[in-house]
Order: C-alpha cells, then structure tokens, then sequence
DNA sequence: CGGCTGATCGTG
DNA sequence: ACGATCAGCCGA
C-alpha cells in the first residue's frame, strides 16, 4: 500500500470539491513511538468561510482559534469542542478564504490491536465513527493545529476512487443554528460504509 | 472581568 | 433526553 502525501494543489480548490475528494483517501499518523495509524475517510463535511453561518469564521471571525483556517490550504485545522473532544478539519482554498473540510469518520484499513484495548466496548468500525471519537483513536489533539498534512507525522495519502454515484449528500451534523446555511448538502458520505456516523 | 455556548459522545 | 466540561468569544 502506497502511503504517499497528497500534493498541495489538492487542498487548494474550494472546500466542496475536497470534501468530495477526500472520501476514500487515507490519513495517517506516525507516533511518537514509530507506529503508524491509518484509516479511510468515508465521510466529510465542507464549511464554506465567512458567508457561512455553521462556520467559525462566519461573518469575518478572525481569531487567534480560527487564524489557521485563513491560511493557505494543506494543514490541519484541531479544535476542542464541548471541552472534551478534538475535531480535525483539513484547510482547503486559498490565504484569506477560510475554507475547510470536517473528517467525520474513517473505516480502519489495519486491525490495531491496541484500539481493541482503548475502546473495548466499541465494536471495530465506531472507533473511527464521529469526529471526536477519531481524533481519539488517532490520538490527534490540538497540538496539531497548523501541521501541515504533509509532514513526518501527519498526512493523508492517496486511497481508492470513490465512484461519484457511490457519493451521498446531506445536510450537515449539528449546526440547528446556522440559519439559512442549516440546509446546504455539505455533508458528503460513502453509500453503504458501516462506520459513517450519525443519521443518514 | 463574568456568562454563555458548542462542527460531540456516552449513558439512561 | 441529558450531563460532562472548558477554551474561546462576546458584551460590559
């Protein structure tokens, strides 16, 4: 299995064809220790910058927390929500456009051993399943907020295609606040993956 | 300053 | 259905 980083131009396109690109590529993480943990994204979500009220950056918020969305695409956006959980967003777009992609969830492509001990009460494919629960699993907190996704520790490589009929879209999770931007398909999904999260 | 809130999850 | 739990945002 090739595990090569995906070049920048990837993430430097608007928000919702990365999202929809995303689906079926691989992130990776290499630990302190040297292991690598792996997994395919099969659900995305887009969050479109400043005219979009789900956004951090809505309506021009430009802060110390969301200065890494403003950025050039191609690192890693980690924020705490609710104060227990991270949330891994990948950059996309351009300097000053804040623009970014949600991971929702991954399917394992390695059995590890180790998560069978962390989460024992969770069958395989929920360790990965939600955004929060796969920042854990993937021990990725907020010390990687502004990593580049092609850096030694973390990255996302390139996986099999998703056929684009295989694609499913909907509303976003969680954002009954956004007003108008409450209904916008920005929710993207592999048709038939067990370990998307949440409502279909 | 102090109060409020959330791109969630686990339990009941 | 609800509580956990806190950084960050906002208003004063």
């Amino acid at each position: 299995m090739k595990l090569t980083p995906l070049p920048l131009r990837f993430y430097r396109r608007d928000a919702e064809t990365v999202a929809r690109e995303l689906l079926g590529k691989r992130l990776c993480h290499r630990l302190e220790d040297g292991r690598l943990l792996t997994g395919s994204i099969v659900e995305t979500e887009a969050y479109l910058g400043e005219k979009d009220r789900a956004s951090h950056a809505w309506n021009g918020r430009r802060t110390a927390r969301t200065e890494t969305m403003y950025g050039d695409g191609g690192v890693a956006y980690v924020y705490l929500i609710y104060g227990l959980y991270y949330c891994l967003n990948v950059v996309a777009g351009h300097a000053g456009d804040a623009d970014a992609v949600l991971i929702r969830a991954l399917k394992s492509d390695i059995e590890h051993n180790e998560w069978k001990e962390r989460f024992p009460r969770l069958k395989p494919p929920q360790w990965l399943s939600g955004p929060g629960r796969l920042c854990r699993a993937m021990q990725i907190d907020k010390s990687y907020n502004g990593l580049s996704l092609r850096s030694d520790r973390l990255w996302i490589a390139g996986g099999d295609d998703v056929a684009s009929a295989d694609i499913v879209s909907s509303p976003r999770i969680g954002i009954d606040y956004a007003g108008e931007a409450v209904d916008w398909p920005l929710r993207f999904y592999q048709r038939d993956e067990v370990a998307v999260s949440g409502r279909r």
